[in-house]
DNA sequence: GCCGGGATTAGACAAAGTCCAATCTTTGGC
DNA sequence: GCCAAAGATTGGACTTTGTCTAATCCCGGC
């Protein structure tokens, strides 16, 4: 799950986003590692060479980002939003103590019981948060 | 799920909470109507009559509250959190669109799959959000 | 009714995120 | 490669949610 140049640029490219600098510089952070990271540690890890994407930027690019499916928003801590860079199917496991987040596959997971929607609703998504405390 | 004022004092007791005034307000608000309530609606509708408790009284009281198991936090628009009176084990719908929450009773809901947990750490809950939109 | 400890308060503060108007980049047509 | 238009970026002011503090208030036990 780590890109080069050429392919973060694919990658956007496929998504109609139009790569940028600064955009690329946020996708580098967000695919070169799989963690999940919340919007200052983004705009920290960014700069931490040379100063050159400002505040306003990493929120416009995250927001778009998650607009066009590229990476999701996982609210699991009412302080901030993380955004997780992997987009399969998938649930999570918070440390409410360490602040910890960890992917659960959605693969071998199953919900049976959930009632039927109202009409004239779909369903965007299931999101399963599993918190759990260092003993 | 409506008390009166005796039964709300009595129902603070026995969760170790002294019935001051303002904290009476509160519940009231809460438990009168089975919604789920942001702070700051909780703060309106406290003072509709006449003003009479603080917006930091309102935070410390849920805070309050939620720590002694009588409400829970419900996690799920990054903007603020919502506190449900129902403390019966279920999960959320959530209206992306229109912002409202609706409760899923647990009873009949069952999640199979889920992976073991690394050993030290103990589950606290699983919440199980269901992010509906209006066609 | 008095007293002490806990509760409440106004308002300052903090942090996450949005907005704006000016400036800078990218891109597509030539 | 060059130019203009469309779109992206920017600093900084602003908003919103929530916390903190130190002074005051009030409840319950005696």
């Amino acid at each position: 799950m780590s890109y080069n140049r050429h392919e973060l640029i694919a990658l956007l490219r496929r998504h109609g986003i139009a790569p940028t600098h600064q955009r690329l510089e946020i996708a580098n952070v967000l695919f070169s590692r799989c963690e999940h990271l919340a919007a200052d540690q983004i705009l920290t890890l960014v700069n931490e060479r040379h100063a050159e994407t400002s505040k306003a930027t990493v929120y416009n690019t995250l927001n778009l980002f998650r607009d066009c499916g590229l990476i999701r928003e996982v609210i699991v801590d009412p302080k901030r939003v993380f955004y997780d860079p992997n987009t399969e199917p998938h649930h999570h496991l918070y440390n409410i103590d360490t602040g910890e987040i960890t992917d659960i596959p959605a693969n071998d997971l199953a919900v049976s019981g959930l009632p039927e929607l109202p009409p004239g609703m779909v369903t965007e998504g299931v999101d399963i948060v599993v918190r759990v405390r260092t003993l």
